[in-house]
DNA sequence: TATTGTTATACTCTATAACTATA
DNA sequence: TATAGTTATAGAGTATAACAATA
């Protein structure tokens, strides 16, 4: 997450060989999340919140009061790995931690005020940079992306 | 990257709702990728490598004696970065830098034997890999997806 | 005993900035 | 001056393992 003086595409930019790459999936794959990033990041880098960040508001302010045995799972995660960011959003003042009423092992997760306006300010910057991501796309090239992509997942035992 | 004993796919594991998140391509890229990782991961956790890596040794493989400046940009990282990965493929044997025979600040990129013979065994794995992450799609879908992938990352400056 | 969350530890990826050695 | 690569530093994200509190 940084941004800005980036795009050196001079001369000197000439495409390499790929190899097997060519057409290897997963290698496209990470060639368009890298570029969501990129995108996301010019379009976010004040707002100092990550693509996965941005998931786990949406999670949270979607299914307030959800543990984070249960988010972390939900976003195929470690306990510990969420814990520390939990703790960066509530030093941020962005998501509270809130005791069960009955089981006091869990904390309960809600998002604060503050955290409510944050979020309804980020996602139209998210669609925008979304729409910068794909304007190479038809809509109907879109909507069949979309499709595929949640198919994949779909068949990949991942949690959610 | 670790892997094993993951899959504790219970009763537990429920949906949650995504609001937003539901239909932005950035977010699916994302689970597609860590689908990939997971899938990856199972198949080559006795390698001690990432996709990242994997699509490294490729272009090095392919592009024989490139530069690390080159590289670094045909891949989307800084300079430095990629400086520590390098060190820790030499370390491994697995890439070896030689100086440029005119110009001594480069560092011309080449697999050793050693390299050169342990891609050739990854590679088969990669795509057991990817036959089984992609096992939900039929052939054309595989095709419509790699393709729209494709035109997603060349509408997005990427440097390669 | 099992579960929730925390802490300690560690590794990779990422980046910035300052440095050196060349050109 | 500009470029190739290194080093120092830092912050995410990822994971494992051991732990305390609670169930």
């Amino acid at each position: 997450m940084t941004s800005s003086t980036k795009r050196r595409s001079t001369s000197t930019d000439q495409a390499i060989e790929l190899g097997p790459l060519e057409d290897i999936l997963g290698y496209h794959l990470r060639r368009a999340q890298s570029a969501n990033f990129q995108q996301f990041d010019q379009h976010l880098s004040k707002r100092k919140i990550s693509p996965g960040q941005f998931g786990l508001l949406c999670k949270i302010d979607n299914n307030p009061g959800i543990s984070q045995t249960a988010l972390a799972r939900a976003d195929g995660i470690e306990r510990s790995t969420l814990g520390e960011i939990i703790d960066r959003f509530e030093a941020r003042k962005l998501v509270e931690r809130r005791r069960h009423p009955t089981d006091r092992r869990v904390y309960a997760l809600h998002l604060t005020k503050k955290g409510e306006s944050f979020l309804s300010q980020v996602i139209p910057e998210v669609l925008a940079s979304e729409a910068l991501l794909t304007s190479n796309l038809t809509q109907k090239e879109f909507k069949t992306l979309l499709a595929l992509l949640r198919k994949l997942i779909e068949g990949n035992n991942l949690r959610n």
